[in-house]
DNA sequence: ACTTTTATTGAACATCTGTCTAATAAAAAT
DNA sequence: ATTTTTATTAGACAGATGTTCAATAAAAGT
């Protein structure tokens, strides 16, 4: 249960754009992350207090609210991370070149990969009892990546048209699927994903407008 | 701020299901119900300690384990009862009739409606505060309307298609939508809604097949 | 190395949480 | 109307929360 893998070394390396942040601080909230990553393994996030967590982190609990408002503060730590190495994954070179449904599919390979790969967190990230913070943290990523592809189709097909809502309406639709994967417990394979994200694709919806 | 309206006597008839219930549990529940309200007049749910819930409707505090965990317990409540509302809009006798696209639109358009009467509370169950929990129930209930429409559709297009993952691609993509229109603090009337609707619908999709 | 700046600490505070008692009061059952 | 059942209560408990304080220690700046 919650492998930490290279995660761990990850929440460590943040400190890119912490650089000229004094060191103190930064053993504060790696330590507090770190001591986060430990008792995941052991229960779930909702049941973590500050004060546990700042005597396994050997925090002052004074100090914790110095850099934290609650648990989640420092958990979101972490989906940020995830959440930047989805961003990465899409600034990969063959992605400017080909466009349409292909690309699309590509895309959301890709994001069924990380999904994967970070099981652990999204199924915290989707449990009911966390607040929705990290689901739009997602949503903003993944929305993002959309509206370079939809914005482009729209360009051609529907120019001058207020995008803000069909952005959001494709990108919560491709949540929808991550969702459903959640709730049944991650069994379907990234094949069988695929597939189905294909067929819903080519079927495009119930609501074609010559249905 | 936070009119009660009508949805304040809806929450003391919910009796239906516990009518053969001790008085005294439903005069306790109904009180904290009410006293959650009067609150949330003036803060937001999750600065609303059990205590001062308690203190306002005169349960102890005891007494309050014996019905909820939390807070968002009472909160649920009212969430069920605007949720059960939405359902009962689509037992409505005209949904029988016509099928397509001006079916969905005729849903959706219904389903804007009752987000925009239930405003004050839409806008606690997209806050990014609040647990998934509240959310999912929103789901659940849309994606069991989606299920008929799409099943349907699906039966003559690609019968034997599982259809899980779409019809959750589906009610997710709907609920972009709401987001969107919380994002822009429902600011976008219903008819420009329908609008841009309308459009997504028609395009479809910027990952149609043949685009 | 020395000084300055600042993050951390321990201690205390009122309040909140979750759980448990025995006593009471209010329903339901007869 | 009386008995039985059961929900509510007050009180207490250990632990958690959120905030504040002066004292300390550890960085950064020189």
């Amino acid at each position: 249960m919650f492998s930490n893998g290279h995660l761990f070394l990850n929440a460590f390396n943040i400190g890119v754009k912490n650089l000229k942040q004094d060191l103190r601080i930064i053993k504060t909230q790696e330590n507090l992350r770190y001591a986060l990553l430990k008792l995941l393994k052991s229960k779930p996030l909702e049941s973590i207090t500050i004060a546990e967590l700042c005597r396994l982190a050997k925090i002052n609990r004074g100090t914790f609210y110095l850099h934290y408002k609650d648990v989640h503060g420092v958990f979101k730590h972490y989906v940020e991370v995830i959440v930047e190495d989805l961003w990465r994954s899409y600034e990969e070179p063959y992605h400017k070149t080909n466009y349409k449904i292909e690309k699309i599919q590509a895309d959301m390979i890709k994001i069924f990969h990380h999904v994967k790969e970070y099981q652990d967190f999204y199924q915290i990230v989707f449990d009911e009892r966390v607040p929705m913070m990290y689901y739009y943290l997602l949503f903003d990523t993944i929305r993002s990546f959309m509206r370079e592809s939809v914005d482009e189709a729209l360009q051609r097909a529907e120019p001058g048209m207020n995008s803000d809502y069909l952005i959001s309406y494709q990108t919560n639709a491709i949540l929808g699927i991550l969702i459903e994967w959640h709730r049944q417990s991650y069994k379907t394979s990234i094949q069988e994903l695929n597939k189905q994200l294909f067929d819903i694709l080519s079927i495009n919806s119930p609501f074609r407008k010559n249905d």
